[in-house]
RNA sequence: GGGCUCGUAGUCUAGUGGUUAUGAUACCGCCCUUACAAGGCGGUGGUCACCGGUUCAAAUCCGGUCGGGCCCA
């Protein structure tokens, strides 16, 4: 094989490092909020999977003479980055010291994003590498703050001591947004309350460490079997305290036995059913998860608790029976530990009030596909808390809040001084004046700055004063309810407007079987072994044959039609700057096949152009796969071929036929170059060409002096070839044959029907319909 | 449990009411004095998941069942 695939990757990628195919100055703007991938490892399937779509639409419009914004950024910001350096370095977050971890953090992520970028680079992206963004930069710092303080001096972000969502196993709060349900092994422990007054009431719990956190007992009012009891009082085992026997629709009678304890707090349900019946509070979990209930446990671990409960339990035949069961549990998505609830001061951005309004904002914006809209809209409906934004974590932007121990005021530095490190040094308090400061102790959540997305790339830029809304934002459908949730509730807050007109969903990747792909199952693939083996042209391909939101298979035969494509176009190119073009053609396309062919490739431009402008990449492309490959590569090259091989054509009728080849193979070639920016560029300057395709315009169109009669003749040669193999899979060689036609056939046709053949007896006499058949033929 | 989505040759896929259901890939023949054997030509291969309904006409529309996937609880 005379062609390197990844020779003339690197060739190009050098090349286009000096000059990037980056903004012509349209008037037009195509905005891109492209997601800055976490800095949490290298890139996967997925990644070469999204990206090359959005580079393809940025692509294709800057060759429509957009002004393409396409910037890059990484997010390296909070926890994701942060659990990803212990992992790397080997170190607890808990032995070092704040300084100590953000340190570290921040080279384990400037490392691995010089490595990220260099595969970012392989995927062939036209994105401006040079001045990309981080997510954890003073700058964001400065906007991430900026953006907070506005909304904390607004009332939109506030502070309050309330339920909060923990993780015990990371000790910070979390929002809804990083709850995951799963489904984990438990047992239910069915015990006895007995009854104040006499007789006993029977629970299931999972959570026996929680019995002392108990301060009701509840089942559903329209339970029968507990209709006497309702009201009855109860002693809790253990701890002997008093609860009462309540009711509340939400218990299911057929959970356990119809009756449960209400805990503070066991789960989101415990603290409704807490509230609504004006409950005391039994907190017996702290912020640490550290668990003390006064009597057995005294700073232990959940885990820990539960089983010096279940000992005590046990020894005092307290447990009356057990049951192993599997059920849903609220976790942290990022650890996987099952979530408590607790009461503790924490930030939260109000959005429960603004349910209707977040609504409005969706259908403001072109979902693509449509359908998508529907997660964006359950998502919102289904919103149970305000977004609790502070953690208490090491690594991420400070909340930039002081709080004077003296007088208690609460007070903000001012945007001037942004960004600040608030625990640096504290002011004075502008109040009474006291120098006992205390600083905001925790960091943002990394939501709350990647949410700033479109104005962080517009500033970085210097942007920001010509444009506020993007074009496009494209993402993942498994980010719906977090970075386009947080991205249209901030956009909204700050500015009342949507952040972008369009967003493009882009569905999974899964494996050639359809599972998802998964480090555990063993079945993921990385983008640099696809580079390696097909090269990043047809991975573009396979990226390319999926529309949009659709879940895509790692498929083979994908990649490898890729490849034959990037081989065939580099032979045709090679056969079509092969052609001799002297002599000057003054007309271009007089002779019939030619006219056909610029026919041809007027009316794939003009389906192709059509599909592009409404995101149908796939389709797009199955147009010009159709128009390369079987009318331009099976038929006019053939006839190209005929045409320089036969006496029949002078010096004139080559030069035209070598020139519009020409033509028509580079329009092929702008109308692939989005898809496939590598091979296409290769082939632009095989065609002799010293300006880089991909800052060409895309194709209008070639004017016509006339209509093309050439189509009949297509279907004459086709017939041919399979008169020939017919015959041929018989042991016979045709030597002439006999044209019925209902058209008459013209002598250029004729001439070229004769070259392809290779025969020269051909006769032609009027049919009805058109056929072909051997008049004579003879064994070999 | 709720929502969304998908089910078409061995595999993957096009096809939102109208000839004989598109194409790729795999496989089987035949073709190397041919830009490309990583090519060309031809062929085998389908109860369009299942059941029912609407219609002159259903892969397509409606209802249900089964099965995959994702999101949310």
């Amino acid at each position: 094989m005379d062609l390197d695939l990844k020779a003339i990757e690197s060739k190009w990628l050098n090349k286009w490092k000096n000059s990037t195919p980056q903004n012509v100055k349209g008037d037009k703007a195509f905005l891109i909020d492209t997601p800055p991938p976490t800095v949490s490892g290298l890139p996967h399937i997925g990644h070469a999977f999204s990206y090359p779509v959005q580079d393809m639409m940025a692509r294709y419009r800057r060759m429509r003479g957009d002004f393409v914004f396409y910037p890059w950024g990484f997010d390296n910001n909070g926890l994701a980055t942060e659990r990803f350096a212990e992992k790397e370095r080997g170190f607890k977050v808990s032995n070092l010291s704040k300084d100590e971890v953000i340190s570290i953090c921040t080279d384990v992520s400037n490392e691995t994003i010089s490595k990220m970028l260099q595969v970012y680079e392989r995927f062939g992206l036209s994105a401006d590498f040079t001045n990309y963004l981080t997510t954890y930069s003073k700058d964001s710092w400065k906007l991430s703050q900026k953006m907070f303080l506005e909304l904390a001096r607004s009332g939109k972000a506030y502070r309050s001591e309330s339920l909060t969502i923990r993780c015990p196993s990371c000790k910070t709060a979390i929002s809804q947004i990083e709850m995951k349900d799963e489904n984990l092994k438990s047992e239910y422990f069915f015990l006895d309350f007995n009854g104040v007054d006499g007789g006993t009431i029977r629970i299931a719990t999972t959570r026996p460490e929680l019995i002392g956190a108990c301060v009701a007992l509840c089942v559903n009012p329209s339970d029968e079997r507990f209709a006497g009891m309702i009201g009855r009082k109860f002693m809790v085992p253990i701890y002997g305290n008093v609860v009462k026997l309540i009711t509340d629709e939400s218990v299911l009678p057929e959970k356990g036995t119809g009756a449960e304890m209400v805990c503070t707090f066991g789960d989101q349900n415990d603290y409704e059913i807490w509230k609504k019946n004006n409950l005391e509070s039994r907190i017996i979990i702290n912020e640490n998860g550290r668990v003390n209930d006064g009597k057995l446990v005294t700073n232990k671990s959940i885990q820990e608790a539960r089983s010096l409960i279940v000992q005590y339990l046990e020894k005092e035949h307290l447990i009356m029976d057990r049951k192993r069961i599997e059920h849903s549990v609220n976790t942290h998505e990022r650890c996987g530990t099952p979530l408590e609830l607790g009461i503790s001061k924490q930030w939260f951005i109000a959005c429960m009030n603004l349910k209707g309004e977040l609504l409005a904002q969706g259908d403001k914006i072109k979902w693509h596909p449509e359908f998508m809209k529907v997660r964006y809209e359950n998502w919102v409906k289904g919103l149970k808390w305000d977004w609790c934004i502070s953690r208490q974590r090491p690594y991420g932007i400070p909340i930039p809040v002081f709080y004077c121990s003296s007088c208690d005021e609460m007070f903000f530095p001012s945007d001037k001084e942004l960004p600040v490190d608030p625990s640096q040094k504290a002011p004075a308090c502008p109040k009474c004046g006291s120098s006992s400061v205390v600083a905001d102790s925790d960091v943002m959540d990394t939501w709350a700055t990647s949410s700033l997305t479109p104005s962080l790339y517009l500033e970085k830029a210097g942007l920001d004063s010509k444009y506020s809304i993007m074009t496009a934002r494209f993402q993942g459908h498994d980010i719906i309810s977090t970075w386009a949730f947080t991205t249209i509730l901030r956009s909204y807050l700050h500015w009342n407007r949507i952040p972008w007109e369009h967003i493009f969903i882009s569905g999974n990747v899964l494996d050639a079987q359809g599972a998802k792909m998964s480090k555990s199952k063993g079945n993921t693939s990385y983008p640099e072994e696809i580079i390696e083996q097909y090269g990043a042209d047809s991975m573009r391909f396979w990226a390319s044959a999926y529309s949009m939101g659709e879940d895509a298979k790692l498929r083979e035969q994908e990649l490898t039609r890729g490849r034959r494509t990037v081989i065939k176009m580099f032979n045709a190119t090679k056969l079509v700057s092969s052609f001799n073009g002297e002599g000057n053609s003054k007309r271009v396309a007089a002779l019939r096949h030619n006219v056909w062919i610029v026919q041809k490739l007027n009316q794939t431009i003009l389906k192709v152009t059509e599909l592009m402008e409404v995101f149908e990449l796939a389709k797009a492309r199955l147009e010009l796969d159709k128009l390369f490959w079987e009318i331009f590569c099976d038929d006019y090259l053939e006839i190209c071929k005929a045409v320089f091989t036969s006496s029949d054509y002078n010096l004139e009728q080559r030069s035209e036929t070598a020139e519009v080849s020409k033509i028509v193979m580079e329009n092929i070639l702008r109308m692939y170059a989005p898809f496939m920016p590598f091979i296409t560029e290769e082939c632009n300057e095989i065609l002799g060409f010293s300006e880089s395709l991909h800052n060409k315009t895309w194709p209008v169109g070639i004017n016509l002096q006339s209509e093309s009669t050439f189509e009949q003749s297509i279907e004459i040669i086709h017939m041919i070839r399979t008169l020939k193999t017919n015959l041929k899979t018989k042991g016979l060689t045709l030597k002439a044959f006999r044209i019925g036609s209902p058209n008459p056939i013209q002598n250029d046709e004729l001439q070229i029907i004769r070259a392809i053949s290779r025969l020269n007896s051909i006769e032609i006499r009027p049919d009805d319909k058109l056929t072909v058949e051997a008049s004579e033929s003879s064994s070999d």
